[in-house]
This record gives C-alpha cells, sequence and structure tokens, in this order.
DNA sequence: CTTGGAATGTCAACAACACTGACATATTAT
DNA sequence: ATAATATGTCAGTGTTGTTGACATTCCAAG
C-alpha cells in the first residue's frame, strides 16, 4: 500500500507525508545507524578503542593539523571528553600533538604512520558497507540520501560538514 | 566540483564512488543522526530520562502488547540494559507491565495515558524535523534516502524494520 | 509428575563516554 | 600590566552499555 502511493507522489512532485511515513523514516535512521556503526565497532573492541577515538581520528584525518578547539566544535563534545580519547591516542603513538607556530597555544593534531593506518582499516571497513549500500540503492538514491541528510542537521553542524566537503585546507 | 560531476553519474545510472565521496555520506550520517536526535534530547533531560527511554517508548508505542524478548532483539542490548530503563518507565506510571494470559512468563508492555502523552511530544520534536528535512529535500530524496538506509542494515536488524512498516500487529 | 529449558527479573561490578565545575599554565592581545 | 585565549587536568556524576551469577515462574516433553 505504502509503496505505491510513495511512487505516485513523486511523480508530481506533492508531499503527503503521514505521520506513518514519518515513522519509519525514525525507525530507518535507528537502524541503519546501528549497521553504520557496526564494522568499525569490531575493529575498535580489538584495540580497546570506542566511538569517541573513531571519531577523533576521521576528523583528525580529514583536517590534518587542525586545532583542538576546531576538533571540539566539529565533534560537539567538552574538552574535557575529547581530552580523554585524545590522550590515550596520543599516548600510544597515533596521534601527532604538535604546538603551534604562529600562535604557541594552539596545538595542531595530525596522524603518525600508524595512526593513518588505523584510520583506514576503521574508514575502509565503514566505506565497504557505505559502497555496497551505495550501489544497491543506485546513484539517484545516494543523490536523494545525502540531501535529506543534509536537510537534518543543525545549521551548526552544517557548517562543519560543508567546510569539510568543500574546501579540504582548515 | 563534487556536485556536478554527481550529476551526470546519475543520468547514466553508473556509480564511480570515490573514496571522497563515500567520506561524505559518512561525514553526513554523523552530522545528521546528531540533528535527528537534539529535538527529543532537549525534552528528555527535562524529565531526566535518556534516549534508552525514549527508544524504549517508542517501540512499545508502536508494536503495544510487545513482549521484553522482543523489545529486547528489537533494541539490540542485554535484558539488564532494557530492565534498568523498563524499571524506571513503569515506576513512573509511563510504562504498563501486564502478565501474559497465554503464557504466564511473558510481560506486555504498553504505554499509559501518561506514556502515550510523553511518547507523543517526543515523536512530534523527532517528526518535526524530518518533515521539515523531506519537504526541503522533496520526494524524490525521500525515496532515496530510505532506499539507502535500508541497504545499510544489518540482515538481522532489517527483519526487525521490515515487520514494523508492513504489518502493524504482533 | 518430574525435569529441562525458556522468559523474566534482579544484584553487583565494570567500562565507555558524555557532562559540570574548578583550577593551572602558557601565550597572545590590549 | 592585565585581560582574554587555548589548552590541559583533576574530581565528581549520570546514562547506557557490558558480564556474570542467581532466582522465579511457567510451559512442555519425557
Amino acid at each position: 500500500m505504502a509503496q505505491g502511493q510513495n511512487r505516485s507522489e513523486h511523480t508530481h512532485g506533492l508531499l503527503f507525508l503521514t505521520d506513518e511515513q514519518l515513522r519509519k523514516g525514525i525507525e530507518a535512521m535507528f537502524f541503519a545507524y546501528r549497521g553504520f556503526t557496526a564494522d568499525p565497532d569490531r575493529i575498535l573492541a580489538e584495540k580497546s578503542y570506542g566511538r569517541a577515538h573513531h571519531r577523533a581520528l576521521h576528523f583528525i584525518q580529514r583536517s590534518p593539523g587542525t586545532t583542538v578547539n576546531n576538533l571540539l566544535s566539529t565533534l560537539g563534545v567538552t574538552k574535557q571528553s575529547l581530552n580523554r580519547v585524545l590522550r590515550t591516542l596520543i599516548d600510544d603513538g597515533v596521534v601527532l600533538n604538535a604546538v603551534g607556530t604562529k600562535d604557541k597555544r594552539e596545538r595542531h593534531l595530525s596522524l603518525t604512520d600508524a595512526g593513518r593506518e588505523l584510520e583506514q582499516a576503521l574508514s575502509n571497513a565503514q566505506r565497504d558497507r557505505m559502497r555496497t549500500a551505495y550501489r544497491q540503492a543506485g546513484a539517484e538514491a545516494v543523490y536523494g540520501f545525502c540531501t535529506v541528510l543534509e536537510a537534518m542537521m543543525d545549521p551548526d553542524l552544517k557548517k562543519h560538514y560543508d567546510q569539510l566537503t568543500s574546501g579540504e585546507t582548515v
């Protein structure tokens, strides 16, 4: 029932959004996010790291030389929370912490070789699932997928997202 | 740069998935999920509940009379973890715990009036954002959104999702 | 009818990861 | 000199997940 109606609504571009359809999207987000994190979680568990470590590694890889403050606002956590994670990553020789050249108060974060290796392993696992899902769903679906996700973001978070996707350099 | 290329790839249905595009999707999931939970989180904080309470309320509302075991496998947590949450919800008069009529070992969970009210408040907040995002993105995007999310789910979780979306009754 | 297993509840301990608040230190800006 | 910034750290707390152990209740098979 739902499928056929949805399809017809597409064609003439009208959106009759029933609570049922919205609930479906909500549940899809819930179940999909579990799948989204499942593969990296397995790798992290072996190294006794958590998702917070993965997130830090990801965004450091994404913006090498980024400052703690920048990473803080991207991740949206407190400095105490981030520091706990960064501390272990730095001590384990996975993340580099370099005093800023221009402003010596700043610390510039980057990955060591070991860090790049770990980040690659995590990213590969996550990208594999992503790639499979993309291929399965098709190109148009992927475009819609990103469009809706972007529309769901808080404006402040969207800024970080846009900054990452457009310009690579910080 | 990315936008134009993506578009052309759509038209002839070929998927050249660069790591860059996959990373974009990964980051979109991360930032969007934060937005996805932001609104209910504010309401939950007032009542000193957490996301786990919201999830329990959602799926109980979705399948009234469901058993603990069923809820357990839907949520994918341990019974101890779920029990802690259910305990507070039952004690607060938000969830009803009825001994099964046929099999008296089972407990059938449902919402009280207060529970329905709270669940509505949470769902409304979440649906509002969802609706706005859907409208902003358009009908085709929504269709693609759900398609990709479904393809991202673990098969076991997808069963629960399918069960919920198709048949309402348990 | 006894026994095994299933469904549930509960206690205790522990870990990850978020929070707040307070305080210290170095460095830059005014 | 003083204020503001960037960072680090200590201590405490809360939510949510985990294991492991154990009790209870009840259905079903022998």
